[in-house]
Parts: C-alpha cells; structure tokens; sequence
DNA sequence: TTTGCTGAACCTACACCGTAGATTACGTGG
DNA sequence: CCACGTAATCTACGGTGTAGGTTCAGCAAA
C-alpha cells in the first residue's frame, strides 16, 4: 500500500515474488489473478516486478517452478526403488495438488521443462533403468504416470476449488444410471481412492515389463 | 467489419456466435480470444452478443459445447458393446482434440456437466452394467477413462498447439537418461501409441471386473 | 569529499479488455 | 397504423498488461 519513494530498496526478488504469487493464486484463484493486484500485495509499482520477472507469463512460471519446488523438497530420496520412487512422487505430486488446487491447472496444461521437474523425471527413469525394465516401458513411464495424475487430479479438484461450489446434482429421470452410480463415487478425493488406482497404473507397467516390453 | 445501424438483424444466434468462437480460438489460440475480437470477426457489435450469450464464461462454455457436439455426432451408436462404445468414444474424443488443440484445455479444466457429456456418459454407463460388470468398476469407469483421455491428451497436444513451437531439447550432460530415451519417445501422437495406451486402460478396468470388483 | 555510475524502484501513458446501462430502429401482431 | 418486443448499437467505466522515461539510494574511484 504505502509505496517508497523512487529508488529505494523494496527488498523484492524472483522467491519473493513468486512466493508471494503463489499466495493470491491460492486465495482468489487464477481468474482473479493479475500483476496489478500482485503488486498491490506487495506494497509495491506493479511495474517493479518486471524488473525480476520479464512479464506475465514469466511469472505463472514462476508460479509452477515454485509450487513444483515444494514437491521435490517434501519427497525424500532415499530410496533406489523405483516403484518406491514412483510412489512417492505421486503422492507428494497429489498433496500439493491439494494444497495449491487453483494453482494445478497452471501445472497441468503447460509442458513441464523446468529444471526441478527434469530432475524428478531423470531419477525415476534412471531407477527403472537400473532396475532392468525394458527401454520402451521406461520411456513411457513418464507420460503414463503424469498423464494420468493430471486428468485425475484435474477432475477431482475442479469440484474442490471451484469459485461457484454448486455440483449440479444430475438429473436422476434423463440420466438413470449415472445418477444410481452418484453414491459409488462419493469417496472420489480420499488418499485410498487415488493410491488404488495408482496402484493400477503401476500394476500395468509392472505387466508390461514382465511381458518383455514393446506391446 | 462494416456494422449495420441499430436494429437491423445481424443474424446472430447462439450456434453461429459459438461456431464462430471455436473457429477463432483454434486460429489465435485462448489467450488471445476475447468478446471484442469475435464481434470483429462476426462484423458485429461487442454488445450484440451479451443478447445470445451472458458473458464470457457462458461462452466459454458454448465453445466447449460446440466442440463436445462435434464428438457425438462424428460417433456412431450402434453397438451394444461397452468395449466398443468405450473405444469409440475414445476415438472420437481425440481426433476432437486434434482438430481443435487450442480449445482442448478448456475440456480438460472444465467440469463436464453439459447433456451432451452426460448422455455420451450415460450410455457407456449403460452398456457396462447391463454386461453385468459390478457396480464400483462401472462407477469408476468414467473418472479412469477421460481423466487418462484428458492427462494424456493435454500433455501431447501441449507440444503441438504452442504459440511458441520450440521444443527445448533437454540437456544430455545433465539429464542423460531422459535424453538417451527421447528417441522412443518420438511416436507420441500417433494414433498407434494412442490406441494401444487406451488399450491397456480397458484392460485395467477388466481386470478389477474378472476379479469381483470392489478392490 | 566530490563525482559519476548503476540499478531498483516509481510514474506516465497507451491500447485493450469485459460489461452495465441507455438508445435506436426493424418486424410483427393487434 | 400503431404499439411493442427484440436485436442490434452506442457510450462509458473500471480494470488489465506493459513500453518508455524518471528518480534517487548506494557505492567506487578520483
């Protein structure tokens, strides 16, 4: 709110920044989200934030790279296992899905090339490398994986982090059958529904593996 | 362009403004999309459309619509089989897809509750339990099958519809093993790589039916 | 101390956006 | 022939991203 006077140090920097992005994000969702209101946060010219970042799209970036950062901090690796390392991406991938849900459509659409999601891909296929599994299988692991965390996650939390929270309940005389099958799909966020069907996917590479690989 | 003087009809209904949306997001792409650049390009008043459409939300949601229209009606439906509608719906979702990139992500993001969703839903649905299949498999179905359409779709197209179509071509010296895959990674988008990951979804979803269901 | 430079912050301005509200005129039913 | 509903336009407001220029604290060399 209260600006300094030109030249002054405002202490900002690109953590800070995104840090702070992250933060509004979360609060008014990426509809509302702008470099202005950002700057307002900041106390800042919303002009002195390009002096870090280069504009707009730089900054959901930004935005991406910090929240992707949380995950590779929050998942230890201390295993060579791959299933283990699968397994624990996924689910660090799944909670920060759930701590930032406005923020992982942002993840979802755009291509990850940052460094700390590269590095998180390079030890899992190095890990199934080593493990023996068939070159094709491992070159496919990361689209099978993360393919399916995303539309997952994706249909999951757009109920969870809608701005308008009404879930339209269907109609039970148009659609009989999907409105009988309502009630069998009430468990849809829970931590055991998610790492069952992880478990699923796993199991298909698992298979994959043991059949010997291209087909 | 040249606009006509006030009251005169221009013709515009809610299927011509969003035909004509779709057609303009595919050419410039969603964030360049706009109220005042479709009216530009129907040769229209900005405010003429808020007479067929509410705001920009609802014609997001009228493209997305028009599209999911494209599917059901490119999709034939005359087999009982849930095998069959599933792997042709599946089909018919991704040449969508391809043949619109750039309105794809709304798709994905968006909660699908539009009649012409449900009713393609409704009749998988169907057909699934009327083979006898138990409930929860069935329940599960519509979740596994698009949330792996659409993480998959999204990731895949990512590269082709970029406004900017460089791919970045990860670092060998740091990423080695991600790099020695690429090669095998080439093929994706085909319609080969496509049907076989289809494939072994279904294959999932019969598995957990050969086995009784629940888990 | 003085000087001059660098860079981080601000200020101004512009073109554009979504849309609320008022106005206009065509086509139709009475 | 006239009133009216409707579909279009016009005007205006507050918001956006960002290009370009300005200001000034802090520091290095003279």
């Amino acid at each position: 709110m209260a600006r300094r006077a030109q030249g002054t140090a405002a202490g900002l920097s690109r953590e800070r920044i995104a840090d702070a992005a992250v933060a509004l994000v979360d609060r008014d969702g990426l509809e509302r989200f702008g470099v202005r209101r950002l700057a307002d946060e900041l106390g800042v010219d919303p002009m002195s934030i390009y002096h870090h970042i280069k504009g707009k799209a730089a900054l959901l970036d930004a935005v991406s790279e910090a929240v992707l950062a949380e995950v590779a901090a929050a998942t230890d690796d201390t295993s060579r296992d791959w299933e283990e390392i699968a397994r624990r991406t996924a689910h660090g991938y799944r909670e920060m899905a759930y701590r930032h849900p406005r923020v992982f459509p942002l993840l979802a659409t755009r291509a990850q090339t940052s460094p700390v999601a590269l590095i998180a891909l390079e030890r899992l296929v190095t890990a199934m490398r080593e493990a023996g599994l068939p070159e094709q299988v491992v070159a496919d692991a990361p689209m099978t994986l993360f393919g399916f965390l995303n539309g997952y996650l994706l249909a999951v939390l757009s109920g969870e982090s809608g701005e308008d929270t009404g879930t339209p309940a269907i109609d039970a005389d148009t659609y009989p059958t999907m409105a009988a099958l309502a009630p069998l799909q009430a468990g849809y966020g829970s931590v055991a529904e998610f790492d069952r069907i992880l478990g699923t996917v796993l199991g298909r590479v698992q298979d994959r593996a043991a059949r010997g690989g291209t087909r």
